[in-house]
DNA sequence: TAGAATTTGTTCGTATGTATG
DNA sequence: CCATACATACGAACAAATTCT
């Protein structure tokens, strides 16, 4: 390897390697070659293949697992927040196959905190609706949705059978809505969800809390969904007034 | 201890723990006893007490890290996300002294992906300017901007007096200007972003990169900001329209 | 469950070139 | 010309996390 003078070492073989994932050489998600290998190949010293490697982490091309190793960084799906945030479309829009599978079903009396959110009073009976999120059997996210067991009698079946919320909605008279906010935040997951996403313990997951609501205002849903980080870029477009 | 027949233990205790955060007893991010010591302080099996824990995790008042302990889930900043996003006046709403603090400043030529953004030609000298965000002393995000050199000529100077980007606009002319776009991911932190956020570096930050342009459309900067994701919830409120 | 092997993370030290004042 | 600071590059050793046996 025969160096430019002009230019750093470690940005040369950033570029080199950045064209190399860029081609399809690493694939998204596949592990690069170690730190050690790499140095052998560019015959330099460890660290500048580390210089490389954070450089191309901060430009968020690769992500770097300590004990594990340095491996293409994956955004496969970007997920609008907005009015309009309906799962099963934003996924089909990509040309992938969603599905939503139910993984518990449960009636509650509802606390304070989701009480509030529905405008009911606490103590209130609401269906405690767990499902999976998935596109082309990849799992995206694990949500949460918290709704009025009065307005939605029977949801566990006809969530069985439609197996989307916007299509149960569209079964009790509801044929639109609207987003009201949406919160974020990030945390480490639990082992459980970890393992709904098959996702690796130490990666982190995206939170968003969020009310929904008919176009009366009234509220209809209460969710909380956790995404695969890794899988998952929100996108907050801003509308010009 | 004597408990209530018509209401799971675990649920009594729950409500107690609930109780005592909210009035202080623990403090926002302050270590709750261990297991083991709320197992014996209630006469209950450490079970017992990781079922309420699991409970109070879940409902986002508390976090649970392996081998350190439980601590008071701190949130302390809602952090609107939308057109006219500005730090120091979100801050100045809430009541909390904001401080923008220089980290790094330098002028490189521009990559093809930042380049992209802010439509310049690739090679064109740009700003790079790091800066932690702060509330009333605590850290809550660090931002990397990269601005046009051309446009901004002596922002350096600027920017050390004014500690605001909106600020710093304004003496080049712009008044008002908009957020073209946000993208928000999760990731964990670097040793570096860690220590800048003063956070520990088993704790995920939340990453948006966005772009903000001039009131003739034209990109002025394209900033990347890591928020400690314990202290910042991101608002995205929907405008009904 | 225990330990070895693998891989990244951190911290010493040394040296060179460049820009600044 | 000198002092200083900073980025770059190499070398060695050990720490920490993960994976494999």
């Amino acid at each position: 390897m025969i160096w430019n003078k002009g230019e750093s070492i470690w940005r040369q073989i950033e570029k080199i390697l950045l064209t190399e994932i860029v081609e399809g050489v690493y694939k998204m998600g596949e592990k690069l070659p170690t730190e050690s290998a790499l140095a052998n190949r560019f015959q330099v010293n460890r660290h500048t293949i580390r210089n490389t490697l954070a450089s191309l982490r901060d430009a968020g091309v690769v992500r770097i697992e300590q004990g594990r190793g340095t491996f293409v960084q994956e955004r496969l799906i970007d997920y609008p927040v907005n009015t309009r945030t309906r799962f099963s479309q934003i996924i089909s829009e990509r040309h992938r196959l969603p599905e939503k599978k139910l993984i518990r079903y449960r009636i509650t009396k509802s606390t304070r905190t989701f009480a509030k959110f529905l405008h009911l009073a606490s103590g209130t009976p609401i269906i405690h609706l767990e499902a999976v999120s998935k596109a082309d059997d990849l799992p995206l996210a694990f949500s949460i949705s918290y709704l009025p067991a009065a307005r939605f009698d029977g949801l566990e079946k006809v969530f069985a059978q439609k197996k989307s919320l916007t299509a149960c909605f569209a079964e009790y008279g509801i044929f639109d809505y609207i987003r009201l906010f949406t919160d974020i935040t990030s945390q480490m997951p639990s082992q459980r969800i970890a393992t709904l996403l098959n996702q690796a313990k130490t990666r982190p997951v995206l939170v968003t809390e969020n009310v929904d609501a008919d176009l009366d205002g009234t509220p209809i849903e209460f969710g909380r969904t956790y995404f695969a980080s890794d899988r998952v870029t929100l996108k907050v477009h801003s509308h010009v007034e």
